[in-house]
DNA sequence: TCTGGGGTCCTAGGACCC
DNA sequence: TCTGGGGTCCTAGGACCC
């Protein structure tokens, strides 16, 4: 029996990487992916140059441009990233069965059964990142480790480009410092370190029990999980505007533009929601949600929007602020051929003739009549030919 | 000039039932 | 009309990740 060999990979400063390998006038400037310097929103990707100033993921686009104001910004071409990323997932394929996609740009590899490719491990884990590199265009970073812990933990030493082999992960991990274990953040750290603990020998000496707690899952050998992965719990989208809105009309037009969203999404996937949520953010940032069950298992616009729209009204009850967000969820999702076939009903039927012809020419190409007003303040990007509704205006 | 959008997972309290 | 204790479902919120 050969010991467990997982293998991290991830993609350096990925968005950011596509953008500089397709425009080569980039290399090497600050560069920022996520929206424009003045927009309201957050850097999603920053290049290693941009980082020298102090730019990384998760600040305000505002702050990054006072930072640094002779960087390059970028909303970001998702369509292309997704492209890129299905090609480093088909590559990994290649060389195990068992790949997990983490994100667009993170994997775990389980090369335990691939030994027969290569009698090296590392060898073997040097060639899938060279693969995988050549596949992509891009520089990638990888860990190689006897648990996913341990590999991811790697990958980060090995940042940015290298492939490092942990090979005395009981080690490393008793001197690690507790936030940089995969799942304690902020808040966990600080409640830890009041507990007089900071590192993992501490913990597991004093609080062998929460010890098991913050590392099970992520420390069985190889790739093995406590519990088995559930298919998509749920699905969600939200809008962040970009002037704060209290005007009812429009805001009752975007939520049915979320829940339009969704349904086309829960048709394709042949999924139907037990439960529909609603998220209100208002304009001093306070955030609420409201869920609640559906009669029935559905994926209908319609029984969505019936759903919703109580918990928006509820929602905007809770304060007199304008919003500045508004987003929508499904959850409790279950495949078709699991539910009993009592949901033949009319506007299923509507829906799937709806998401049949969005399917085929572009979301846009039909609105249901609440999401027009909202069209008319925020035009929508159209995908080929356009089948506007006569009926739909309001 | 703050603070995105997509997720997963967990906890806690109340309702309700036996 | 001294009240108890589980179990389960439901909703709200929060920590965390990329």
């Amino acid at each position: 029996m050969k010991p467990p060999a997982v293998l991290h990979l991830d993609i350096d400063a990925f968005f950011a990487a596509v953008e500089e390998a397709l425009e080569p006038a980039l290399r090497g400037k600050p560069l920022i992916v996520g929206g424009l310097a003045h927009e309201r929103g957050v850097v999603c990707t920053a290049s290693y140059a941009a980082r020298r100033y102090g730019v990384h993921s998760g600040m305000a686009l505002r702050t990054a441009a006072r930072k640094c104001p002779h960087a390059v910004f970028r909303r970001g071409r998702y369509h292309l990233y997704r492209r890129i990323s299905e090609r480093f997932f088909a590559c990994l394929r290649r060389f195990s069965p068992r790949v997990e996609e983490m994100s667009v740009d993170e994997a775990y590899v389980d090369l335990g059964g691939s030994r027969y490719l290569c009698p090296s491990v590392y060898e073997l884990a040097a060639r899938v990142k060279a693969a995988a590199e050549r596949e992509t265009g891009l520089r990638i970073s990888a860990g190689l480790g006897r648990t996913r812990l341990g590999a991811k933990l790697a990958c980060e030493a090995a940042k940015p480009g290298g492939l490092l082999w942990l090979l005395d992960e009981p080690e490393f991990v008793a001197g690690l410092t507790l936030d940089k274990v995969p799942g304690v953040g902020p808040q966990t750290f600080f409640v830890l370190q009041g507990l007089g603990v900071r590192r993992g020998r501490e913990l597991q000496a004093k609080y062998p029990a929460l010890w098991r707690k913050v590392f099970a899952g992520q420390y069985a050998g190889g790739m093995e999980r406590e519990r088995p992965e559930a298919a998509h719990p749920s699905l969600s989208r939200e809008t962040t505007f970009p002037h704060d809105i209290r005007d009812e009309g429009l805001l009752h037009s975007h939520l049915a533009y979320l829940l339009d969203r969704l349904a086309v999404q829960l048709l394709r996937d042949g999924l139907y929601a037990g439960r529909v949520e609603v998220k209100a953010r208002f304009s001093d940032f306070s955030t609420f949600t409201r869920r609640a069950a559906l009669p029935f298992p559905t994926y209908s616009y319609f029984h969505l929007w019936q759903g919703a729209l109580p918990l928006l009204r509820a929602l905007l009850r809770e304060r007199e602020l304008p919003l500045r967000l508004v987003g929508a969820k499904v959850e409790g999702l279950q495949e078709a051929r699991d539910l009993l076939p009592f949901f033949s009903l009319k506007d299923e039927k509507m829906t799937a003739a709806i998401g049949a012809v969005k399917e085929r020419f572009g979301f846009s190409s039909l609105r249901n009549g609440r999401s027009m007003l909202l069209e008319e303040m925020y035009p929508v990007e159209r995908e080929g030919m356009v089948l506007k509704t006569a009926s739909l205006t309001k």
